[in-house]
DNA sequence: GCAGTGATCATA
DNA sequence: ATGATCACTGCC
């Protein structure tokens, strides 16, 4: 199968709902041991922000947020509930806190499975996407039909407040849908 | 429906 | 040092 472009600063420079929408189609790519496995990405979601009541940054600059106040195009990876790691890409300006959390790609559904599939771990945060670092996007040979592409609420985030929660930041790729 | 599991952060 | 919280998953 052919290799595409790999995505460079330039894709994940912008805001977070655009490149969480764009990022839908695109391949997800894990080097480990020589062996290269491509997802193409079918669900994400944008954490716009500090005003994001959802976004981790929301509650400021910590030890785990700092990666997100970087530049753009690297790897945002945390533990949750103790035992799930989350696989984020930092988007926007550097200082503008802001990332697409990867919620599901190829066979994996749901962002732990995703990471337990592809063994991401903490080894990844903070780290670029790039080939070197052996976690990496890739432009899809494939297009995704604008219509494809649907939004609903995030998951998990009542947390965040009834504003919040119920914005559609949250992209899914459903290719069989009619209507 | 809810327990597991441990890093993280606010509070002290 | 302590306790609450948590961008989830799997099993009841």
């Amino acid at each position: 199968m052919a290799q595409g472009r790999i995505l460079e600063a330039a894709f994940f420079s912008r805001p977070a709902l655009a490149v969480a929408r764009e990022l839908i189609g695109k391949e997800l790519c894990r080097s480990v041991n020589g062996t290269i496995v491509r997802a193409p990405i079918h669900e994400t979601e944008a954490y716009v922000g500090p005003e994001d009541r959802a976004c981790h940054a929301h509650r400021g600059r910590t030890a785990r947020t700092d990666v997100m106040f970087g530049p753009p195009g690297r790897w945002y990876v945390y533990l949750c509930y103790g035992m799930h790691w989350m696989l984020n890409v930092v988007t926007g300006s550097e200082g503008l806190p802001a990332a697409v959390l990867l919620r599901g790609a190829g066979d994996f559904a749901g962002p732990g499975r995703l990471t337990r599939g592809l063994s991401i771990t903490k080894a990844q945060n903070r780290r670029p996407a790039s080939r070197r670092t052996g976690l990496w996007i890739e432009d899809a040979a494939r297009s995704i039909a604008p219509d494809a592409v649907h939004q609903t609420a995030r998951i998990g985030v009542a947390y965040a407040g009834p504003d919040w929660s119920a914005r559609p930041y949250r992209f899914l790729w459903s290719p069989r849908d009619h209507t």
